[in-house]
DNA sequence: GACATATATCAACTGATGTTGAATTATCAA
DNA sequence: TTGATAATTCAACATCAGTTGATATATGTC
């Protein structure tokens, strides 16, 4: 992953609207929504919904494939995957006791990486 | 969390000179780094920085404090977990088989989470 | 082919973001 | 208190993002 690749995907999360839609595509994976589905789920006009999944399909969140009419979207788990594990590279450098002291304190430990690393 | 802070925070990596910024500081956790050094570190001359920094903070995801004449600047691993979780969160909901799937497919494995929940 | 539905594109406007150089403030050291 | 260094603020500019309504395209159904 580079840098440039990884600021585009966090610019696709960086609105109420398109995190949004990313987290029901992520409760949705591997399935995925058809854009009908989006729209009832969320109450976004089509007008922009279509503005928002282009950009988070350009960034490679997301990815679609027509189906009849209907445009189904999936979440990319595996870039997902990725980014976190580019965001957390590295974390206490050297220091992996201080790391495992800052998991083991967060709620959210229990789907915390195993290490951060 | 809630989607606005997260989306915020989000922005706030979502440029290449902020997330270069920030996981220079995840790789310096816990201690830290003073303006300064990520200057000489990065290479970013110092009114644009200041700019970047004052954005980080203002997110919530790095802290400062004063220290003589310099600005110590941390990482909040805390809250880079919880976004982390708060992104993952209910990741292919009724289908944990799919998700675990997802995550021994992936090449960054062996710092993922347990589980996405 | 004609119609209905799903989605995309366009134009327009508003407001926000990123960068730079010059000037300013704050702190330490002599 | 003077000078040096660290960091911030300001003004100016260029660019880009988000929203909306109107219009256009694509697909399935009759």
């Amino acid at each position: 992953m580079q840098t440039n690749q990884a600021s585009k995907i966090f610019e696709a999360l960086s609105s109420d609207v398109r995190l949004d839609i990313f987290r029901l595509l992520v409760r949705y994976a591997p399935g995925g929504l058809v854009q009908g589905d989006i729209a009832r789920e969320l109450g976004i006009p089509s007008t922009n919904l279509s503005f928002h999944l282009k950009a988070i399909v350009h960034s490679g969140l997301v990815d679609v494939e027509r189906e009849g009419r209907f445009m189904r979207y999936k979440a990319n788990i595996p870039l997902m995957l990725e980014i976190v594990a580019y965001l957390t590279e590295e974390c206490c450098s050297g220091n992996p006791e201080a790391c495992q002291r800052f998991r083991d304190a967060s709620p959210a430990r229990h789907i915390l990486p195993r290490r951060l690393d």
